[in-house]
DNA sequence: TCACAAACGATCAATATCGATCATATTGCA
DNA sequence: TGCAATATGATCGATATTGATCGTTTGTGA
């Protein structure tokens, strides 16, 4: 990765919410602490961040912390780097100018740092996830039109005939509550509503879970193993969870957690 | 594959993505790094794009332009006295619990302020506006769909049958370039074409204009004076534009500036 | 206060990129 | 066709960036 593209991502990253650590940048990256602690350096010198110990703060007001209450940020540090590594092996899968549809979610939203450098146009029904890409990307942004739910961050239309229907890409990307033999399981009502209506403009979905999802059960059902296409996850995964996928005819793509073991293999013996 | 040729291909790239990679052109192009380097070389003297180590960036202002952080920055400042004025004069109009409709624009973002200890449905068209309001005030935000327009900082479909469509309010706030016998002028086709679609979506259409531009003229005509019920300006209105507004039968309010802004508007007609 | 762990800065080796040079290929023109 | 001019590709030493490893500093909690 290079030096313009990780300063994009730390950037990116120093927005959304008001402190990174230098260890959040390593696995956002990929590169190592010293590369980090040079380019926040960097940065600092030029006054894009300011430089505080353990990693970056914001330069300017908090700016982008949750729209409304906190459902969004708290969950945010929850499972924060798997989040990353599985948001990381999305992108992955996008080419530049190939238009995709990235449906609101804590996990989804992970993408738009690795979207920063890329050029295609993105729909999304996401406010938050529309707002950073306006500001750190140059990606072409479509928003579906509605009433902003402030609690779920979306953006949503009581009516069928929105500009959603106009929209078509090749992949769609979601995340969901539980993921199980029965298909994909969302908790609120509101969220089913508005994947209904995404889910159906593009060819493939891509569901991207932490391996905890597996476990995790709802009461609704939003569709069927068969309509994935693609679940990306973390090594969590057990073996029989990726059997059902196979069995199901879901290609699976385990995202390789980056830090966090080394601990474990540094002996002390 | 000739020089210009490898040239158009790279300023090409270097327009879409924020910064490509030496090794990006290489295989784009199918020559040779020293080749890229040469070309790259010679388009930073021609300062059509900035070499930087590993390719080349665009050369444009550094980073974001459009909204980032401050909404319109230039226009931001200019007369921002009066246009807060005038924007406090239009939510007075308001009652809480009234839908209203506010289109995108420098004068008519001024009335957030006013509007964060509201609570009614507001539909926009801005970006920038429902951004502010979700963040910063607890009224019910509604926002039309489409792409998002970095420049303008309006959100706008190229369909008719988008959520705006069914969207109702008794009055309509709008801004324009000038205002004149002939009606209502504005110098941006894409804003015409997104108040269009908003101006028949509410009874009354209330203009904010500050005076000067009384004095605007420009070659292109959203709709006539009589489609105008109410315009809010400020004192810096002349006796003879009063006159005409008078004749059209539109009401007129004069918003005084902030230094004596404990007295009300003299509203005259 | 002390012990401990995390974070830091400095250093060095490995790697990637660059710039210069030369050999080769292509083009333009007589 | 033959020749000169230019463009391109390859090579190699120079330079910059990166990642790992030290010892040191800073913050934390007993």
């Amino acid at each position: 990765m290079h030096e313009k593209e990780r300063h994009r991502i730390i950037l990116s990253a120093v927005q959304e919410k008001p402190v990174v650590t230098v260890q959040e940048m390593v696995e956002l990256t990929d590169s190592s602490e010293a590369t980090i602690r040079r380019d926040i350096a960097a940065l600092h010198v030029q006054k894009r961040l300011r430089r505080v110990r353990g990693g970056a703060e914001a330069i300017s007001p908090p700016q982008f912390i949750g729209l409304a209450g906190r459902p969004f940020s708290v969950n945010e540090t929850l499972n924060a780097a798997q989040k990353r590594a599985i948001a990381r092996e999305a992108v992955n899968l996008c080419a530049d100018g190939e238009p995709i549809i990235i449906n609101g979610g804590t996990t989804t939203f992970q993408m738009v740092h690795f979207l920063t450098g890329r050029r295609m146009p993105i729909f999304t029904n996401s406010f938050p996830i529309a707002e950073h890409l306006l500001k750190h990307s140059k990606n072409t942004v479509m928003l579906s039109g509605g009433t902003i739910y402030r609690e779920q961050n979306i953006v949503l239309s009581p009516f069928d005939n929105d500009v959603t229907r106009n929209f078509y890409a090749r992949r769609m990307f979601m995340g969901a509550q539980g993921l199980g033999p029965l298909g994909l399981m969302e908790g609120d009502p509101l969220l089913i509503q508005a994947e209904q209506k995404l889910i159906d403009q593009a060819d493939e979905l891509v569901v991207l879970v932490d391996s905890s999802k597996f476990r995790m059960r709802s009461s609704l059902i939003l569709c069927g193993l068969s309509r994935i296409a693609t679940v990306v996850t973390d090594d969590g995964i057990e073996d029989r969870e990726a059997k059902m996928l196979e069995t199901a005819g879901v290609a699976l793509i385990v995202a390789r957690r980056q830090s966090s073991d080394k601990e474990e293999s540094s002996l002390q013996a």
